[in-house]
DNA sequence: TCCAGAAACTTGAACGATCCAATCCTGCCT
DNA sequence: AGGCAGGATTGGATCGTTCAAGTTTCTGGA
């Protein structure tokens, strides 16, 4: 069995003292190149790898960040999760950073566990999702100076720390725009109840698009908690009004998936456009908005590893366009 | 701001050593009550919590697993792996451990993975998903002595390892039972190219279920890669057959979409039963085979924390039974 | 009363890295 | 030749915990 390799091993194989390996590793433009060779030598001979617990110990940074993972409620927008968290393990790991992950069933318990993954494993820092108004998660955060990055913009106050967003006005908006290019003007929209940031934000988008095209959206909305069933009802709802809509953007494509099944039953044509792009919406054609997950994950890996190496500067928050992916439902 | 806590200072403060606080946290039975009950106080009043980068340094453990994350391919299956992730962390977060996540895109890569995260986070154990015949990274983790478990059996030799994986011939042999007591004689398989462990698995419980009701299967087989548009292909070849199926088992709900897709184009009624209860088979209404992945996620714990505890226990794998989630497409 | 033996608790050392302060070169100038 | 500045290198201390070994306290039987 190899015995463990240690700074202290690799210095004597590279005869110099542990310092000079400890230079190489941490701030090689002091080690002269010749030495600086040798010792880069050593590291690779003897597959030397620095013990992460010694210099976190002494540095007090772990290289860890923490994301949470959700349940997967209705299933369907659990992929956009899935896809965002790896593109953030590949891009921290990039960075030199791991990636690690908690559960939380409401914001007290996630605040619990912020504070016992900071005590005992040291966080160098926490990238959360899905905020709104008024969290406390961010508030404690921010109040211990924490480093952190939110996907999902602070809908109070935005410059109120570090964020990455997908515009989703914008998105909505050009689904909109995509409906009213192929000769729609009843446009209808299929949201959540007013309150939530994003929510309120993508329904905004389909509202301002079709007043730029002169079109009065009032009676052409309606609004519901997430999910295929709950959709079906309020687009039914929505159907069978006096003025029926000939086309819908709806906020999800769990919802989008519930229009479709109302135009069905209700034997209209009706186009439907979805949020998210999610699998289902691949599988059954569903003509979708996209967001750029991989991306987004990036950059607050970006934003993060920014705020690590140099914690007072202010960063400037970063606002990714979406794409609307055409299929056959519109 | 608070200073730190340290072992230390909670040992002054209920003045007794700092071992003797130590082995209240690590051997509670050797302290005697009382003064468990005064370092105890101590602890909650100060807030400390064990630093687990000194610990992991004396110790060598660092109540850390790791499991990859896969990008999502078609997207459909990737959802089994986020409920798998999910139940995982949670299950290991109440055994007190967290969960590292990482990436690779092939089996090299991994194990180049395996080693860098054992050589600078030493971590405790891994849990692998999706194992294969010659897997060469359990290889490489036994022959070091690494603790794991995988999700999926050991093709090869069912005692290699300690095992957790969910029997895809009960689940296939259920759903072709289905078919038959609803009537279906010639019951078609669509599967992945033979080779593959699961693949075969799966197929072997359709073939003995037809077997066992005087059914034979020649000719009622084919064979792609995964994929819609793949599976339609194939469906749409059995189904111009001579003796056509009246009715299909799929090896994974991507192929049953495409199988579904095929009998709408050719305008022929057949039954469908896919496998993964995936969000998209819940949305459209496929009926699949389910399986229970934070059983399975919370029995791989099980066994990793029990292999940690006790190094050369030998260990009983689990082999959990699906089931079958009627909808209406069967 | 005394002592053996167990139980309870304390002390010093070690894990492997980094930080700090002191020392050693090396080249250069007078 | 001597001295000096500057960077390269060195040894020792340190982070917070657990291990190993040592010391004190308690218990019970002769």
């Amino acid at each position: 069995m190899a015995e463990k390799v240690t700074i202290a091993t690799v210095a004597r194989h590279a005869q110099v003292s542990r310092q000079t390996v400890s230079n190489v590793l941490n701030a090689p433009h002091i080690v002269r190149e010749e030495t600086r060779q040798r010792v880069q030598e050593a590291i690779d001979t003897l597959g030397y790898r620095a013990n992460q617990a010694a210099r976190q110990m002494r540095t007090g940074r772990s290289r860890l960040i923490a994301v949470r993972i959700e349940p997967t409620r209705d299933g369907i927008n659990g992929s956009v999760l899935d896809r965002f968290l790896h593109g953030l393990t590949e891009t921290a790991e990039a960075a030199g950073y791991r990636t690690l992950l908690y559960t939380a069933t409401d914001a007290q318990r996630e605040i619990d566990t912020y504070d016992d993954l900071l005590g005992s494993y040291d966080l160098d820092g926490f990238v959360l999702t899905g905020t709104d108004h008024g969290d406390p998660r961010t508030a404690w955060l921010a109040a211990r100076g924490v480093p952190f990055v939110t996907f999902g913009r602070p809908w109070d106050d935005l410059g109120a720390y570090c964020w990455v967003d997908v515009d989703g006005a914008a998105g909505t908006g050009e689904a909109t725009r995509h409906l009213l290019a192929a000769g729609h003007r009843r446009i209808g929209w299929l949201g959540w109840p007013a309150g939530s940031g994003v929510g309120d934000d993508r329904r905004s988008g389909w509202r301002e698009a079709l007043r730029a095209a002169g079109v009065d959206p009032a009676g052409l909305a309606r609004e519901t908690v997430d999910g295929i069933a709950e959709g079906e009802v309020v687009a039914r709802d929505l159907l069978d009004a006096p003025h029926p809509p000939t086309a819908l953007v709806c906020a999800s494509d769990s919802l989008a998936l519930g229009a479709l099944q109302a135009a069905r039953t209700a034997g209209r044509a009706a186009s439907v456009i979805g949020f998210d792009d999610t699998p289902v919406a691949a599988a059954i054609g569903l003509t979708s908005v996209s967001q750029p997950l991989g991306d987004a994950a990036a950059r607050c890996v970006d934003l993060l590893t920014a705020v690590l190496d140099e914690p007072r500067r202010a960063l400037a928050p970063v606002l990714l366009a979406p794409s609307l992916v055409l299929r056959h439902t519109a």
